[in-house]
DNA sequence: TATTTTTGTATCGCAAACGATATAATACAA
DNA sequence: TTGTATTATATCGTTTGCGATACAAAAATA
């Protein structure tokens, strides 16, 4: 049964680095009062400017049962403002408030101090990101 | 803000990587009637026979806070029993119930069905693996 | 031995994550 | 136009995941 040892899945470092991940950028991501999901929704934003709940989901590739909740909390924390489009009364168009937009500079800081604390070159860097990006366009 | 831009960074895929696969693993996992991380439990259980939850918890590098729930809701399905140890009453002892070993039978081809539903070389499989696993040491 | 520290689990509260379901608004078809 | 299908969001219930806290047992120290 060497298939099923832990050691050899890819999976379980998959999952774990995935986690350890999260663990690194959350004492960053609390001097901005956000969480790591909350922090990707701002990146998808501080993109888009004005965008809907749709697009998020998209973007993000998460179900809507995830985002509306982490939306309102952020509305709650007037991070983003939420309105029911006046052309399409399904859609939910999505802003940022002035205090989001300002959490850009901030946040600058963050990705490379993150990239500093591994000591991979940037070749190891790009070829993970290909092949999780591989992974993720073959699954999805 | 280059930096920002979702597809620039390393997290966003590792994330979404590590939740796509997760999602892969359910509809096989369902079968047998566990979720993705009671799964990394019994393989830890398959390889172990009997151990405690501290060495569960370090062997996943997960908290007992996410562990002990899990455990609890194991030994409802009658996958695993939880005994206190009579040399160090601090300690738990895990085991598997008859049920739990059996499973195992069922498990082996979950794990080459899944490698064959990604178009991954071996070479791909091992580059990632690796990179992966010294990624978990460095900021373990 | 008495006290302090460490160890091993457990509990609580909150924020994801997701499947299943619901519900309006819009688009499409008969 | 009326009925039907699709789209966009929302809600609910369950399981994770984790930080903070609690607590008893064991180990270390005074």
């Amino acid at each position: 049964m060497e298939s099923l040892k832990l050691e050899n899945q890819i999976c379980f470092p998959l999952y774990t680095a995935s986690r350890i991940m999260v663990q690194a950028y959350t004492p960053l991501l609390k001097t901005l009062g956000v969480t790591y999901p909350q922090y990707l929704v701002l990146l998808v934003l501080w993109e888009e400017e004005e965008t809907t709940v749709g697009q998020i989901t998209k973007r993000l590739q998460l179900e809507t049962s995830t985002i509306t909740p982490l939306l309102k909390r952020m509305e709650q924390m007037e991070i983003i403002q939420r309105k029911r489009s006046d052309l399409d009364e399904r859609k939910v168009m999505v802003t940022l408030t002035q205090k989001g937009v300002d959490m850009k500079q901030k946040a600058c800081m963050i990705p490379e101090a993150l990239m500093e604390s591994t000591n991979f070159s940037i070749e190891e860097l790009g070829t993970l990101h290909a092949l999780l990006t591989k992974f993720i366009q073959q699954e999805a």
